[in-house]
RNA sequence: GCCUGGGUGGUGGAAUUGGUAUACACGAGGGACUUAAAAUCCCUUGCUCGUAAGGGCUUGCGGGUUCGAUUCCCGCCCCAGGCACCA
């Protein structure tokens, strides 16, 4: 029987709206939510990526991880943990400060509007926050901090100026990292990224190359996303190989790289990239050098995107002149250039194998250069010395002989310097005579200055540089005149360090004191987007893998555990973008349904990791179930007011049955079946008698997913204070299973019938019932007539084989 | 091309170590209440043959192992994300 609530919740309806702003005026003043350092009770440090606040506000996307770490969070508190669960805002980089330009208004007016606006909706969800530790990246007193670590990485040598090649949007007018390039195109906006000579400062990241795949070992991440950043950071072994360079001119040596060793017998000639330095060198033994220039110009003018071209034809030039001798057969080979090979990677130059390398075969080919087939069946052939060896044998026994074993990455340094003005000023200034000279540590931070103009100027230097009164300083050495680093950093410069603030924001005498750092690091749980995998993932574990080598913080891994978020697609099932005009806003629908509805229906979507398509279709499904709730749980407190109520015994199985499932679902991060779960408990437990015990432990289990509705229960139920300050409800395991079951009746695997019964019934007790079975019998004649073999699994199931 | 995920009703998605496939929710259809609508409540809802009783089929496709396969094995196809001339 199920009771009919239709009379009920005209009278008395849940109104979130109202609800809402309660709780949340209680929350604020109560502190709640405030984490407190060296607690007794153990921590736990939830974290959640800290957004660039966008003038669009609040996304979808934004909503996913901060609705699933709020229930971690929340969960975590009644657990018993001291549970820090912070936040705050990247506002520094290029989309903060195209947002300005275009709005026309000063970056720092503009942000700090739409920090104002993102907090409002992020307050107005009920994200459980603890803003006494609020950071913002363009704060002085935080950027002073962002400074002083730069100096820490140019103490130790590891930041460095040159002047390369490197990535350049055309758009943003900016240089960009490796990390910010995808497809060839600029992360930001989109534009195919040129190429561009310009001194730029960067972050030796490759220095951390192998420490940061070693490092992804122990970590407690979704395999996917370990096995991406050590794809990117893409370590190879192999060796390098030196080949002797012969002309009529003179002599020389160009060393290769190969991962395979074992084929240098099948080395039939040599390719350098364009951008090769030998090629000065060689120029004088190069004889149709006219020719070659010309590839080497043509090469240079293309972007990436070009030259990496899906089923791009091979090109190249040889030079003619200029032989190569391979180390092994002792023959001559010639020499070519070809923009098939990259002069960033390895050592710039290649011995081609064309029986081996696709690559190698294709060029081969098409200036018919010779092939010579050198391994068959694994095993080594035309090979010398090497014949009949494996090609494993072959490799030790090349590299013992002939070069020397090499361990390549992908990785390359991380350009950090940026020609915007919204960024952190580099705090470093060039003197003619000491050179380049830190910002003593007293002068930080070297405060950007406020300007009117802060276009980006496009001829590679930072709109700072026009700020005459700003750059000229005095030298901190000398005293002479001296000049400031114009560049800032880039935008990850922030984000890098950020958690480690968190335990201790207000320090003015060091980025962190090292006591809460040791209280509170390691994160428990860090959640945010897959997009960070080889971005922000990255470059913060570098930044605290230095300054663990540095002594300056506890733990080698910042990240203990990763959960990711999958992408939101729009409605269209394509990815939400404001250009294609799909991408939705939490705004409407907690006006419209509140809070808890919008919270809850985000995670009922689909699993956390999974992407999902937003259709708004389904809320009302859950904005049903939580007035059916709120109807259930105050129908129910006016019972128990009224005298003691027992709970039946259905409603005990099923109140503990629903414990175990929600406490299992929110470890696993299996929110939408937890949510199923509330569900399917709300329509089986309607018609049943309950405790005012089980009535609060459902709306303590409750509270996490939707904590304002909750709240108002519990002061319905009589509890004091807030729900958010009681314990997690313990589960009686033998209560969660009814004690009879439905056995399932088979017949050569396939389903005939039902038989209830005791859990612990034997095969004995229901052999004869589940025989006589009418589609039993009729299934056995059937087949063979007679029962060859009966399989029984005790609690589920009993087939007869026939 | 390489590396990851993933393919289950009209839709989003469930399913313990191999044990009733399609939980929960949306949508749709029918009904109740209402002057009416909204809201709410009840019933039906994988496909298919059949008036019905009842039968057959079904987790991307094709095989295999098993009493029994969404789950394990082999071979394909398709979709999404990442990387991409990385030697």
């Amino acid at each position: 029987m199920r009771s009919d609530y239709s009379k009920f919740l005209i009278k008395i309806m849940y109104n979130p709206q109202k609800t809402e702003k309660k709780w949340h005026k209680i929350w604020k003043a109560k502190k709640v939510y405030e984490s407190k350092d060296f607690s007794t009770k153990p921590k736990k440090y939830v974290l959640v990526e800290f957004p660039y606040p966008s003038g669009a506000g609040l996304h979808t996307g934004h909503l996913r991880s901060y609705v699933a770490s709020d229930v971690v969070s929340r969960y975590s508190r009644a657990k018993g943990f001291e549970v820090m669960y912070p936040f705050g805002w990247d506002a520094f980089g290029l989309p903060a400060e195209n947002y300005a330009l275009k709005m026309g208004v000063q970056p720092q007016v503009s942000t700090a509007k739409n920090i104002r606006n993102f907090k409002k909706q992020v307050n107005a969800l009920g994200i459980s926050f603890d803003w006494s530790r609020e950071v913002n990246t363009t704060d002085p007193k935080y950027y002073k901090w962002t400074q002083w670590l730069f100096l820490q990485f140019y103490k130790a040598g590891l930041a460095y100026e040159a002047e390369s090649m490197i990535n350049w949007c055309p758009k943003d007018k900016t240089g960009l990292a490796n990390e910010e390039v995808i497809d060839g195109k600029c992360d930001r906006c989109g534009t195919p990224v040129e190429k561009k000579m310009l001194r730029q400062w960067y972050l030796k990241i490759t220095e951390y190359a192998q420490q940061l795949i070693d490092g992804l070992k122990d970590l407690d991440w979704p395999e996917p996303v370990k096995v991406q950043q050590a794809n990117w950071i893409g370590r190879s072994e192999g060796a390098e190989i030196e080949f002797k360079i012969t002309s009529e001119v003179g002599e020389g040596k160009a060393t290769v790289f190969t991962t395979r060793p074992d084929t240098l017998y099948g080395a039939t000639y040599l390719v350098l990239a364009p951008e090769h330095v030998l090629l000065e060198k060689l120029k004088p033994a190069i004889q149709n050098w006219t020719e070659v220039q010309k590839y080497i110009k043509k090469a240079s003018n293309k972007t990436d995107l070009q030259r990496s071209a899906l089923e791009k034809e091979k090109s190249g030039a040889e030079l003619k002149g200029v032989y190569a001798i391979n180390p092994a057969t002792k023959k001559k080979v010639s020499v070519w250039i070809a923009d098939y090979v990259l002069n960033t990677y390895g050592t710039g130059a290649i011995m081609a194998v064309p029986a081996h390398d696709q690559r190698d075969k294709q060029f081969a080919e098409k200036y018919e250069l010779p092939i010579k087939q050198v391994i068959r069946d694994e095993i080594m052939i035309n090979s010398g010395e090497l014949n009949d060896l494996s090609t494993l044998q072959a490799k030790k026994k090349i590299i013992a002989k002939y070069g020397k074993l090499k361990i390549q990455y992908k990785l390359r340094d991380w350009v950090f310097s940026r020609q915007r003005y919204w960024g952190e000023p580099i705090p470093l200034i060039h003197c003619d005579k000491c050179g380049i000279v830190p910002v003593p540590e007293d002068q930080l931070p070297v405060i950007l200055p406020k300007v009117k103009k802060y276009e980006p100027t496009g001829t590679g230097e930072s709109p700072l540089a026009a700020i005459d009164s700003w750059v000229n300083v005095k030298c901190p050495k000398c005293s002479g005149a001296a000049k400031r680093e114009t560049n800032t950093m880039p935008q990850w410069a922030g984000s890098s360090w950020y958690f480690l603030r968190y335990t201790d924001p207000k320090n003015t005498k060091r980025f962190a004191d090292p006591e809460n750092l040791k209280y509170w690091m390691p994160i428990d749980v860090y959640f945010g987007g897959m997009e960070h995998t080889t971005l922000h993932l990255l470059y913060s574990r570098f930044w605290n893998l230095f300054l663990y080598d540095q002594g300056l913080v506890p733990v080698k891994e910042p990240y203990t555990s990763r959960q990711p978020h999958g992408i939101i697609l729009g409605p269209d099932g394509e990815k939400m973008s404001k250009s294609r005009g799909n991408v939705a806003s939490p705004d409407q629908l907690v006006k419209q349904y509140g809070a808890d509805t919008t919270r809850m229906f985000q995670m009922f979507l689909g699993p956390h990791e999974q992407t999902v398509s937003w259709n708004e279709e389904g809320i009302v499904g859950v904005h049903r179930f939580l007035q059916k709730t709120w109807a259930w749980v105050s129908e129910n407190a006016a019972l128990v007011k009224k005298g003691k109520t027992q709970d039946s015994s259905k409603a005990e199985t099923l109140i503990n049955k629903l414990i175990k499932k929600v406490t299992e679902d929110i470890e696993g991060v299996k929110f939408n079946t937890a949510i199923s779960s509330f569900m399917e408990f709300i329509n089986e437990v309607a018609a049943e008698k309950i405790s005012k015990q089980s009535l609060q432990k459902f709306v303590i289990i409750l509270a996490p997913f939707a904590p304002h509705l909750s709240e108002e229960l519990w002061s319905l139920l009589g509890g004091k204070a807030s729900v958010t300050l009681e314990a997690w409800p313990e589960y009686d395991q033998s209560k969660t299973v009814s004690a009879t079951v439905q056995f399932v009746v088979q017949v050569n695997g396939k389903f005939r019938g039902n038989i209830e019964a005791p859990k612990s019934a034997s095969q004995k007790d229901l052999e004869a019932s589940a025989k006589a079975l009418e589609a039993v019998t009729k299934a056995i004649g059937m087949a063979s007539g007679e029962i060859k073999k009966i399989i029984f699994v005790p609690g589920r199931l009993i087939n007869f084989v026939a």
